[in-house]
DNA sequence: GGTAGACCTGGACGC
DNA sequence: GCGTCCAGGTCTACC
């Protein structure tokens, strides 16, 4: 994918930054249109701009620090396009790479999370990857809920392939909300098998196509958690798992997302027995004291015990996690 | 406010 | 290869 009029961004990170770390951080990592080759430490996917679809590549340089051996990675990183994209669309591409990595996450808010939950500054976890944009979250939170992980896998891809655009070196990105309110239930239930979901996510595509998800609104400090978590309630397909976790993808982290996996962690790391009520009961009052990092303390302490089980998550192979994290291989 | 059952898909299992 | 069972979170009806 070169060329000499394809565009190369450079996009200027926080200082403790690590692409591989940081992008490896939260399930979605794995699902299409991203993609992570653990080789390269190269992050891939399609971003849908003004003029249409682009490919691309984003890397971390590293440099051999005067008197060290061993390579660090640079607060830079350098963002590789299958075509030439406008000077406006350089703008939306910055602002969308940076919502998908966290850069608006500081050194210092990462520093405050530590504080409050010192177990990850030595890796120094504090960012969770996600979606360039709110409604690819709320749509892949869809697909996560009531079904195991590789139908979540499966989706993603065939929301893709169907109905995704085409980038000029062929890669899919993922639907437009405005491509997915045009589209029949039908075609999401026959061709993407999304099953039930169907008309609820072609509900959710409107509400965001007539401007009544309002990101700005549910990001600004001056809307409460409350307000938030309730609001996020009332969207078609969302109920208090889906909305734990969006809140979680808005950056408000003062709330956890209980699902199975939950249950599954508090009997297994944490040693907790009762009902599953029971233990969802006894997983909220555990995360009390991390109060408003709940959900980071949380997340990191089920993303370790995956990379016990799986190895580091930036080695993680997409097809692989496909078959071997299902919940019976977990146990 | 709490709870039972339906909603779909796909993996696991038995034959 | 086929049929059956089950897991998974949300929604609705009902008590």
């Amino acid at each position: 994918m070169t060329g000499a009029r394809n565009t190369t961004l450079t996009i200027t990170t926080p200082a403790d930054f690590r692409l591989a770390r940081d992008y490896c951080s939260y399930g979605y990592f794995l699902l299409e249109p991203n993609h992570w080759e653990p080789e390269s430490g190269t992050v891939s996917r399609v971003l849908t701009l003004e003029h249409g679809p682009a490919h691309v590549e984003i890397t971390q340089p590293e440099r051999v620090p005067e008197g060290k051996s061993r390579p660090k990675p640079l607060p830079k990183l350098r963002c590789r396009f299958d075509k030439a994209i406008t000077k406006s669309e350089q703008a939306d591409a910055r602002a969308q790479i940076s919502r998908m990595l966290r850069l608006d996450l500081t050194h210092d808010d990462a520093k405050s999370f530590h504080r409050v939950d010192p177990r990850w500054k030595r890796i120094g976890r504090a960012r969770l990857s996600r979606s360039p944009s709110l409604f690819e979250d709320i749509i892949k939170t869809v697909t996560s809920c009531n079904v195991a992980w590789p139908s979540t896998i499966h989706m993603n891809r065939r929301f893709c392939e169907v109905l995704g655009g085409t980038s000029p070196t062929g890669h899919h990105s993922f639907p437009s909300a405005e491509k997915i309110a045009r589209t029949r239930a039908g075609t999401l239930r026959g061709r993407i098998r999304v099953g039930y979901r169907d008309q609820r996510m072609i509900d959710l595509a409107r509400l965001c196509t007539r401007g009544e998800i309002d990101e700005a609104w549910l990001t600004d400090p001056a809307t409460s958690d409350d307000e938030c978590f309730k609001f996020l309630l009332t969207l078609p397909g969302i109920g208090p798992y889906a909305a734990g976790n969006i809140m979680q993808l808005l950056g408000r982290y003062s709330r956890l997302a209980l699902d199975s996996e939950s249950v599954r962690h508090g009997k297994t790391v944490l040693g907790m027995t009762g009902t599953d009520a029971n233990i969802l009961k006894k997983m909220a009052r555990h995360y009390e004291p991390f109060g408003d990092h709940r959900f980071q303390s949380y997340w990191f302490e089920l993303w370790d015990w995956y990379e016990s089980k799986k190895g580091r998550s930036w080695t993680w192979r997409k097809k692989e996690t496909a078959t071997a994290f299902t919940a019976s291989k977990l146990k």
